[in-house]
DNA sequence: AGCACGCCGACT
DNA sequence: GTCGGCGTGCTC
């Protein structure tokens, strides 16, 4: 009889899975795949994950260690899980340790065991039903939990009655002791699928989006690229989708962006199906998140709503996969385990051979090059539902022109007519802050970063001054701190400069400002967006977050302060970005029987790609963008790999990218190039050099056996140990 | 990544 | 004489 060998993924940096023996007094044959176990690695013991049970071991067998115990009964990870986080492992070179650990709650990464806790809810007792408010007119406390209970038949969860202010502990039981409101336990069972009677029809285009993707459902895998402007009702679609899919008792997956879209879309879901929803995001607590992971792996949730790391979730009956706004680089995860959640969601929906939609206003040229080479299915919701009519687009040409704060006269004046008609105006800056810039008057001296390379930002309402890149803050200067002058200018705009300039210019307007900084404060960001539904906002000025997902329907006029920054971008991609932020801004203006205004600030009008995308279009900017990625190699039409690294000196970083140069080429074949090693863009940040080299091939497949040979040559390297570096496969800024 | 081992400079 | 600097190697 041979011995049985465990390959363990365990949590820690190399590229490589370790193999143990199971002791005697444990039965070996009821270790799977996918359970943990406790091992002792180095001197420490941790936990892991089995992958496989094998006969045969690289090492001899005197120097595996022995598993110290099992966690599991079942496997923790099913076994399409283990394939997606193996071939993620693979694909992303990223150690499958760290992978699979990416892939588990918190407490089950500490060993916490995988049960659902029972989950108490209070709901109201028939007795409770009939109570009006009236009744507890005289304790405040009471009538809020009422009203709370009484909106959720279904009974609310001790985590809802968390978020209330202040003790809820004492009107609880007094509605108890009433027999208002009864406690029950129960333990989530198979999902109870309700639909809501539906008053809703879908149009033509998006009766026939659902339909493609469910008559075809039983030929498995196939990507649809769902394109639609903004108010085309794709949202809609994935409602129809995952309905269809729930009444065939199968789990939806649905990725969003980010978090702050995750309120909307419930609720959306909420008011058209019953169906049991697990949000998964990393502003939920590691019980939450714990919930939210079984419900999906058990099957309890019909529908899995969250963000990037959603797509690692295991889920029982995956019926469909829907990436809302898949163009948004926010799936791309920035550090650590580099990966892409679209890319992902596509590899995921392919190994459990289930139709996966990606849906967008502005598809990503990736996706656009896919539908042209017939790899996605393409499905276009062609207008705007309830007949809204499109935006129009003027551009200023801002040269020479006397501008006042980045505000030009012309652009005063369509602000002006707009917040006359009692309309709301939007203006858009990618800069927060109230200058970018502080300058001596007297000896020309600025204030930088100490750490970056980089200006400090004053900050009006903070007094001081920040660094956007490593979060330094220093007090406000009263004098130079070169030549003692106390005449210190502020050079530049950001949001807060436009929106104290705009209260001068409009003193009657009420003014609110959307950036990371006004909305730091928790429920800041909802105050806002009621301000601007209720009608007591009339401009609003903001950073990105305004361009993501809200709908603000009495907004007719949308300024496009720089619409410059992104021309001349260091990032080969940083024209499609603007191009996308543009179309996405314009969506916001303009509902129903108001027509949209979008006014674009610009020194240069004449720009090509500008002009293309303000004349002819979204869809005829990305064919032309395509033709310039395609002369130049670029993705989509090329593949990319990003080895960074980042020394505390400069030389460190050359010295071992000129090193994996030599290492490349010698192992290079055809059609692959080396770009670099070259400085990022940023090349300090936070006090450490950063540099790096880009590899590019047509090929794929080719790239890869590249990495294969490269990354253990690297990992030997002398010069590689005085670095920290890392590989980004499809990189997608060059930061 | 940690964490050991190991071999050279400035200190009680 | 030793405390401790961080270069080098390893984790089944």
């Amino acid at each position: 009889m041979s011995t049985a060998i465990l390959r363990v993924a365990v949590p820690t940096p190399v590229r490589r899975s370790f193999d143990y023996l199971v002791p005697q007094a444990i039965d070996a044959s009821k270790i799977l795949p996918g359970m943990r176990v406790r091992i002792p690695f180095g001197r420490k013991t941790r936990i892991g994950i089995v992958l496989a049970r094998v006969t045969h071991s690289e090492l001899e067998l005197q120097r595996l260690k022995s598993v110290v115990e099992v966690l599991d009964q079942h496997p923790l990870l099913p076994a399409e899980s283990l394939r997606l986080l193996d071939w993620s492992s693979q694909y992303y070179h990223h150690p499958i340790g760290e992978v699979v650990h990416a892939a588990l709650p918190a407490p089950l990464r500490r060993g916490g065991t995988a049960r659902l806790p029972s989950l108490r809810r209070w709901r109201l007792t028939p007795a409770g039903a009939g109570v009006g408010l009236e009744a507890v007119l005289r304790a405040p406390r009471q009538a809020e939990l009422l009203r709370l209970i009484q909106s959720d038949p279904g009974g609310v969860t001790r985590e809802q009655l968390k978020k209330l202010s202040g003790s809820w502990r004492g009107a609880l039981n007094a509605l108890v002791s009433k027999g208002w409101v009864e406690v029950t336990e129960d333990t989530p069972t198979q999902a109870q699928v309700a639909i809501v009677p539906q008053t809703w029809k879908p149009n033509t285009a998006q009766a026939a989006a659902i339909d493609s993707v469910c008559t075809s459902r039983s030929k498995g895998f196939q990507v649809y690229l769902l394109e639609g402007v903004t108010g085309s009702g794709k949202t809609e679609v994935y409602l129809g989708l995952i309905e269809n899919f729930a009444i065939q008792g199968q789990q939806a997956l649905l990725l969003i962006p980010e978090i702050g879209l995750t309120p909307q879309m419930v609720a959306r879901l909420r008011k058209r199906l019953r169906l049991p929803v697990a949000v998964v995001h990393s502003g939920l607590s590691d019980h939450e998140r714990l919930q939210s992971w079984l419900m999906a792996r058990d099957g309890h949730a019909s529908v899995v709503i969250g963000t990037r790391s959603a797509v690692l979730v295991p889920l029982k009956r995956l019926g469909i996969v829907i990436v809302d706004e898949e163009h948004d680089i926010s799936y791309k995860q920035q550090d650590g385990f580099r990966y892409s959640a679209r890319d992902l969601a596509i590899v995921r929906a392919r190994q459990a051979s289930v139709p996966v939609v990606l849906g967008s206003a502005t598809p990503s040229l990736e996706s656009l090059h896919n539908v042209a080479s017939n790899r996605y299915r393409h499905l276009l919701l062609p207008q705007r539902a309830q007949g809204a009519s499109t935006p129009d687009i003027t551009i200023i040409d801002v040269r020479r022109r006397r501008m006042e704060d980045d505000l030009s006269d012309e652009l005063l004046e369509w602000m002006e007519s707009c917040i006359a008609r009692g309309e709301q105006a939007l203006l858009f800056l990618n800069r927060r802050g109230y200058a970018p810039t502080v300058m001596c008057h007297g000896c020309g001296w600025v204030a930088d970063c100490g750490r970056c390379d980089a200006h400090m930002v004053y900050h009006h309402s903070a007094g001081r001054l920040c660094c956007h890149h490593c979060g330094s803050e220093h007090p406000v200067f009263t004098a130079c701190p070169e030549c003692g002058a106390t005449h210190l200018r502020t050079l530049g705009v950001g949001t807060q400069r436009v929106a104290q300039s705009l209260s001068k210019h409009f003193p009657h307007a009420r003014i609110a400002r959307v950036d990371r900084d006004s909305t730091r404060r928790k429920g800041a960001m909802q105050a806002v967006l009621d301000g601007i539904h209720s009608g007591s906002i009339d401009i609003l000025v903001g950073t990105q977050m305004l361009a993501k997902g809200h709908h603000f329907p009495n907004v007719t006029m949308v300024g496009v302060l720089d619409a410059d920054s992104g021309l001349f971008g260091a990032d080969f991609r940083a024209c499609e970005r603007m191009a996308q932020l543009i179309v996405q801004v314009a969506g916001r203006a303009g509902r129903a029987d108001r027509p949209g205004r979008v006014v674009l600030q610009t020194h240069h009008p004449n720009h090509p790609m500008l002009r293309v995308l303000i004349e002819r279009g979204y869809r005829l900017f990305a064919d032309a963008a395509l033709m310039e990625r395609e002369e130049a190699t670029f993705p989509p039409c090329a593949c990319l790999a990003l080895l960074r690294a980042e020394a505390p000196s400069r030389e460190a970083n050359i010295m071992f990218l000129e090193e994996a140069r030599t290492l490349a080429s010698s192992a290079m074949d055809g059609d692959m190039s080396v770009l670099g090693p070259v400085p990022a863009p940023m090349e300090r940040r936070a006090g450490r050099y950063r540099a790096h080299l880009l590899v590019q091939s047509r090929q794929r497949a080719t790239l890869h056996r590249l990495l294969g040979q490269w990354i253990p040559a690297l990992e030997a390297s002398r010069s590689g140990r005085r670095v920290r570096w890392s590989l980004d496969i499809d990189p997608q800024e060059m930061l």
